[in-house]
DNA sequence: TCCTTGACGAGAT
DNA sequence: CATCTCGCCAAGG
C-alpha cells in the first residue's frame, strides 16, 4: 500500500523522527530534515507527509514551518484541524497564529 | 533532457 | 511586519 516515492529511504528517516516528537512539542520541516542528516531537504519532509497513508501512526500535526506557523496545503480545513490538535496538547499560539519555537520546538 | 512545481528557509528591501 | 528574491532538491509533465 501507499505506493510512495522512489527515493524512499529518506521518508522512513523523516517519519521516524516525527514519531519521536513528544506530545505538546513541535518540530519544523527544516529541523526534521537536519535531524535526518539532510539539511537542505526541508521541502521533502512535506512531500513525505503529503504521501502519508491514513493507516500510519505519525503525529503529522506536530510539524510546522520555520516561522512556527501551520503551512496551508489547501485541503478542507486540515490546517484548522491541526491547530486544534496542537492546542489540545497544550501548544500555545500567539495572537498572530504563531508558535514560539524557542519554547515548543523539540530538539530531537 | 528541460521546465515547472512545491506541507520550506534565510536574507534583503 | 509584508513582499520579494534566491537557493535547495526530487517528482512529474
Amino acid at each position: 500500500m501507499a505506493k510512495p516515492l522512489t527515493t524512499n529511504p529518506q521518508h522512513a528517516a523523516f517519519l521516524a523522527i516525527i514519531q519521536g516528537i513528544p506530545e505538546g512539542w513541535v518540530m519544523s520541516y527544516g529541523m526534521i530534515a537536519r535531524a535526518a542528516g539532510l539539511p537542505r531537504h526541508s521541502r521533502h519532509v512535506g512531500v513525505a507527509l503529503k504521501h502519508l497513508p491514513e493507516g500510519v501512526k505519525v503525529p503529522w500535526w506536530r510539524v510546522v514551518n520555520g516561522e512556527g506557523r501551520i503551512s496551508a496545503r489547501g485541503f478542507d480545513g486540515s490546517d484548522e484541524r491541526q491547530r486544534l490538535l496542537l492546542e489540545e496538547e497544550g501548544v500555545v499560539f500567539s495572537d498572530t497564529g504563531k508558535i514560539d519555537l524557542k519554547r515548543f520546538g523539540w530538539m530531537g
